[in-house]
DNA sequence: CTGGGGAAGGGGCCC
DNA sequence: CGGGCCCCTTCCCCA
């Protein structure tokens, strides 16, 4: 199952990602920067700057399934700054004069509306709209409800981080620490049981399991255990668990 | 065929 | 907000 609950879900999201579609530089190194580079495409750190996913997908007022805006409303940007003269405007003239002495606050962001349908409309058009914005990646069809976790997944597009010994590249500076290891030999994790290194440190923990009595994963049916989930999963296709 | 090792990827957490 | 690290998971390959 995948961990990952910032990851909005698609259909079929509960397959595993096909990394091999990663690999596909036609596909996501659309730019023209990249036309003619030879593979690997390895794109320079400064794509990672904001203007490289510039078009992220928000869900602001735009692209909400709304009647087009009263001219006096619109446009709200979705800043601030952008409200601060409408908020100190009544937008309907048909509110009563008796609410307009009253304030009518935003429980999210603390602006002030002299009616209460300016407050609606104002939670309805920017503050509601902001809690449901997503980060849209532009390389695949992602969405993040962080632009952090946006940026982050981003990285496994642009693949900034190049092996000055092989040439290839990785989404982080730890992927690529770990995979120069496979080049200079290095192995820091060490099993107390049997003093096997391992460059990685999961690697590791999954050779601890093989020294274990007890395995970690347990097929449902035969009770039979195994080292890895992987192990468990080849065992129930192999037809352990298909005998219902 | 099965189990294990190696390599790599992803998101989360912490500073 | 970004970097570093952690943990989990997956895929491939080999004995």
């Amino acid at each position: 199952m995948p961990r990952s609950f910032l990851v909005k879900k698609h259909i079929n999201s509960a397959k595993k990602p096909n990394y091999s579609e990663l690999e596909s530089p036609t596909v996501f190194f659309t730019p023209h920067i990249y036309k003619g580079l030879p593979l690997p495409v390895i794109p320079q750190p400064e794509i990672l700057s904001p203007a490289a996913y510039s078009p992220i997908t928000v869900w602001t007022t735009s692209n909400l399934p709304l009647s087009p805006l009263p001219s006096d409303l619109s446009p709200i940007s979705g800043y601030p700054s952008s409200l601060s003269d409408t908020s100190s405007k009544d937008h309907s003239g048909s509110e009563s004069p008796r609410m307009e002495a009253e304030k009518f606050q935003c429980s999210l962001c603390s602006k002030s509306y002299s009616t209460y349908s300016g407050l609606l409309k104002h939670k309805q058009l920017h503050c509601d709209a902001q809690t449901r914005k997503s980060f849209s990646c532009k390389y695949c069809e992602k969405e993040y409800v962080s632009l952090g976790a946006l940026k982050m997944h981003i990285r496994t597009h642009t693949l900034p981080c190049v092996c000055k010994i092989c040439g290839k590249a990785f989404s982080r500076p730890w992927l690529l620490q770990g995979h120069i290891r496979t080049h200079t030999g290095e192995k820091p994790f060490s099993c107390p049981h049997c003093n096997r290194a391992f460059a990685d440190r999961s690697n590791l923990r999954a050779h601890l399991q093989t020294h274990s009595d007890v395995k970690k994963y347990q097929c449902k049916n035969c009770s039979k255990t195994f080292s890895r989930m992987s192990l468990l999963h080849k065992h129930e296709e192999s037809g352990c668990c298909v005998a219902h």
